[in-house]
DNA sequence: CTCCTCGTACGGTAATCCTCGTAGTACGGG
DNA sequence: CCCGTACTACGAGGATTACCGTACGAGGAG
């Protein structure tokens, strides 16, 4: 049989809780250009995306430096999913700690990119 | 006579103008400590302050430096008067460019001080 | 078991950033 | 003209960051 969704492996990624989510963090992960890219594309299409879905124009280990970075600054939630991994975005969260921050920050991006004409 | 206000400066201080503000940069500009105090304070107390008027727990050159960052990533607007030098939030630009950002980052900074018990 | 894919870890390089101290400039007042 | 105040420019140290290449581990497919 094969199950749609594989077991999540016992791997598991060190996430900072809720209270612990730093303003600053948040605004420091989302100045960069490669990293608003990836929030971008989570919030547009949906939590649930695998690493490899982003075709970003660095190699697999700055990639992963990236997630990470996202990861640790409470941004988004990470999680194994066989041998993908599945990144989603922490809304709730944010939404809860930061109010009307995150959404801002996609309206900004969105106008800004349909300004420059870039994506 | 005394004038109110010592005449301007014709020394000018380079600024991006509206359309070359970009989002990451202003994101970097906020996500720093100092530099997010001294948005916070120029939000609360109006613009038209003097960079002494910021009691910050860092010298004189940093503060320049981190003023210099604010100005050209266009989150402030800096001006001469006489050997003062005056800073004010670009607000309209900034709503213009980027609608709720400013606001939300600021909300977000005011709790997340009340939540920490700082200032 | 073997191969392939996905992602990590490590090590290294170049760039950026925050901070400082010192020296210097612009401006207003006596 | 001289001095004090406000801020800058320059140079440098130390930390962090972004990026890469290579080597490695974990898990599914044959």
């Amino acid at each position: 049989m094969t199950p749609a969704t594989p077991a999540i492996s016992s791997r598991d990624l060190p996430h900072p809780a809720r209270e612990e989510i730093r303003l600053e963090a948040v605004l420091h992960a989302l100045a960069d250009p490669m990293r608003l890219r990836i929030v971008r594309e989570l919030a547009a299409d949906g939590d649930e995306l695998s690493c490899s879905h982003f075709a970003l124009p660095v190699t697999k280990s700055t990639t992963t430096h990236h997630f990470r970075v996202l990861r640790e600054a409470g941004v988004i939630r990470q999680v194994y999913r066989g041998t993908a991994k599945m990144n989603g975005l922490r809304r709730d969260d944010l939404d809860d700690l930061f109010p009307g921050l995150l959404d801002s920050v996609l309206v900004s991006a969105a106008r800004q990119a349909a300004r420059l004409g870039t994506g």
